[in-house]
DNA sequence: GTTCTTGCAAAATATTTGCAAGACG
DNA sequence: CGTCTTGCAAATATTTTGCAAGAAC
């Protein structure tokens, strides 16, 4: 019934289940991050740990990336299609203090930037927090 | 006993009580960023719920920073003297995926970003995640 | 039937608050 | 005395695991 939703599943070799489904649909229709507690309450017929291991599967097949905001619950937002959440490839994220939602600014790429001798970068996480356009 | 670690602590309106100055003297020898479990481990006759507040009264009056790792728990490090914690004056944090020890790169400052219209920023987390130079 | 997925329960970890006792000026 | 600090207890929040039942292939 969802071509499109089961074949970006697919594309990321992760079995399209109902529930996947749903969630990736709640995923693509937002505009910004959503932590686990978010979906608890948006599928409130859900259970929680499978909401949980959702994301788990989600994040380990890169399909979607976390990010620590700070507020101390991850939130989670879809990768690019193409994105193997290398650091080259990562962007800008903003958490607003006012309306507490956290985005993605994927046009903001990561800035280069040269690590010291023998420092090897795997995963990064930018975050600015402040305020957004709507809350300024 | 302490009159260093004293005015370093009145320099930031911090009454230098012997648990503070505990605390300040910890974090100026180690050279990493220190979490709330490994002040208790350090300090086991002390209470967990003193250094709690002791790290947040620290953090609030700027003489230390927290720093999200996404490791799940929040560390501490020392600002520089005159840090009042602005966006601009913020630095590199990295993680050791291997030692799992967080530093402060104070030498690489952040990037010059330029957020969309209207987006304030007020402060910033940017953690690299990898292998520290002793690991790689 | 074998593997993958889900639901329920519960554990583990981290953070935060209330309140009364104590220290300090 | 009055304010700030500390210690103990307990609440809250978040993340994670175990295990058995169910669905999918």
């Amino acid at each position: 019934m969802n071509p499109g939703l089961e074949k970006t599943l697919l594309a990321r070799e992760i079995s399209p289940t109902s529930m996947r489904i749903l969630v990736l649909k709640e995923l693509q229709n937002s505009d910004h991050a959503v932590s686990l507690n978010d979906l608890e309450v948006l599928f409130d017929q859900a259970d929680k740990t499978t909401l949980y291991r959702t994301l788990k599967t989600f994040e380990r097949n890169k399909l979607v990336h976390s990010i620590d905001d700070g507020t101390g619950s991850v939130k989670y937002a879809l990768c690019e299609e193409t994105c193997e959440c290398l650091p080259e490839q990562s962007h800008l994220h903003f958490h607003c203090n006012k309306c507490e939602l956290t985005f993605c600014l994927n046009e903001i790429h990561f800035p280069k930037i040269s690590l010291p001798k023998n420092f090897i970068a795997k995963e990064t996480n930018l975050v600015i927090r402040g305020l957004c356009d709507k809350c300024s």
